[in-house]
RNA sequence: GUGAGCGUAGCUCAGUUGGCAGAGCUCCGGACUGUGGCUCCGGUUGUCGCGGGUUCAACCCCCGUCGCUCACCCCA
């Protein structure tokens, strides 16, 4: 048997609904805040990457579906969308256009992991991107924009958290300062953590590990130490979303995997989720857009795992579909079946027919299993009568009704 | 990449000390020849993940391998 691609899945229908109900709900929330839809290819040349995440990253070192094409050029499949966002903001020069600064997609990623719970190769994201400005303002509306979006698609229990990681000024100064700090009680550290001391500091805070909590807890908080120009952004950020009313708490240990994060970094977790929490993480970035060679501009942006979304969204409400189910027997039923469904269908009912013969108790069988609320039963009695039987399924109660008043009696039952 | 737990019918699972592969649900048919669900009756369904080994005999023990799941790492 052929089967799906390792961490890969199909998503049928009914629980197609639920994304597409939650994607619904995100082009509202975006479009009244004009955001406008941009879609990115999939695949991007491996280099954007490499230069926009950074090459120390794990996403780059050992998570990329990297490949060559048949020319040999190394194409990547994009393991999130911000990059691609970037690029593409340069090469069509939308710094020149005020319309586009304000972009949000959705659609596939891809990372080559092990899969577990809430972690696929191939995930879904939606996100959202606001470049050319600088101003702590966007970071609080944008944020503010996304919560209104969760709280939207019914989502309960989550917190966000807010940090900031400084920029190219006055980051290399906390490093050294946290370096200096770690540095007596380093061997108390896990063997990882020490590890990470010398590769990239800042990771070591983002340290689950049980015995390294008292040691983190005590070193220096990077918001403490923020060179003028960040820390007055970062209390900007704040006063803003307190002023809109956006609960947060600030978490001084939060950092990100990702290189091209300065000043504000946030991340939304659930305790539903489990082992992988994170819900949807995201930042500044001021300066991703000039790294792959475009302008000097400021991005800030987040991006939230639709499959995590889901495991936090209610599940959509049970009971039966507002179809009708049209069941005949005999040819010259079929051919009026043929004419009742067009007709319903223009009216907008969704009806649907089967074309084999079976028997109406078979027919009643797999309406039943369909989970239809209605069926519409023509037979020879019914074909000569020109009524026709609608039964309802949950009441068992049926009804004869002429082709006329069919769809009318359909609307004023559909709930 | 590392570790652990699982792979038996379409689904959920049982399978004794190594001795004829099972149950429930589903599905199909009938009771009810034009009516689903509830009940009753009957029936279909297997590469026991795959490959090798041990044995008179393997779903069961051993080795390998693939898959799924969870966790680590990291992240959405």
């Amino acid at each position: 048997m052929i089967t799906a691609v390792k961490g890969t899945q199909d998503t049928l229908f009914p629980e197609i609904g639920r994304w597409q109900r939650v994607e619904a709900v995100a082009r509202e929330v975006f479009h009244r805040y004009g955001f406008t839809e941009i879609r990115t290819p999939i695949l991007e040349p491996t280099e954007l990457f490499v230069r926009g995440i950074g090459d120390e990253t794990d996403i780059v070192n050992k998570e990329m579906y990297t490949f060559a094409d048949r020319k040999g050029r190394s194409v990547t499949m994009r393991p999130e969308n911000t990059a691609g966002v970037a690029r593409a903001f340069v090469e069509h020069r939308l710094h020149e256009s005020p319309l586009h600064s304000r972009l949000f997609y959705m659609g596939p990623q891809f990372r080559y992991e092990r899969p577990q719970k809430g972690r696929l190769r191939q995930f879904h994201q939606i996100g959202a991107e606001v470049l050319g400005d600088a101003a702590p303002g966007t970071d609080a509306e944008t944020i503010g924009m996304l919560v209104e979006f969760l709280q939207k698609a019914g989502v309960v229990g989550i917190e966000v958290v807010l940090n900031s990681v400084g920029c190219p000024a006055c980051r290399p100064v906390f490093v050294a300062l946290l370096k200096d700090a770690l540095a007596p009680r380093a061997g108390e550290l896990c063997g990882d953590c020490r590890r990470r001391l010398e590769t990239n500091p800042l990771r070591v805070l983002d340290c689950k590990v049980p015995s390294c909590q008292p040691i983190l807890d005590a070193a220096p908080a990077i918001a403490d130490h923020l060179c003028e120009a960040c820390a007055e952004h970062h209390a900007g950020v704040k006063r803003i979303l307190a002023g809109m009313a956006v609960s947060f708490s600030e978490r001084a240990r939060l950092v990100r995997g990702l290189d091209y994060y300065t000043r504000t970094v946030f991340e939304v977790t659930s305790s539903a989720l489990g082992s992988q929490d994170a819900l949807l993480g995201g930042g500044r970035y001021d300066g991703l857009l000039e790294e792959i060679g475009g302008p000097a501009m400021a991005g800030f942006g987040w991006a939230l795992g639709m499959e995590r979304l889901l495991m936090v969204v209610p599940p959509a409400p049970s009971g039966r579909l507002p179809w009708t189910y049209a069941a005949w027997a005999g040819e010259a039923a079929y051919e009026r079946t043929l004419a009742l469904a067009r007709h319903l269908r223009r009216e907008g009912h969704v009806v649907v027919m089967e074309h084999a013969p079976r028997s109406f108790k078979s027919s009643l069988k797999r309406a039943d299993r369909m989970n239809v609320k209605w069926v519409l039963i023509v037979g020879e009695e019914e074909v000569a009568s020109q009524t026709y039987t609608l039964k309802d399924l949950d009441t068992g109660e049926q009804e004869a009704l002429s082709e006329a008043s069919l769809g009318a009696r359909l609307r004023e039952k559909t709930p």
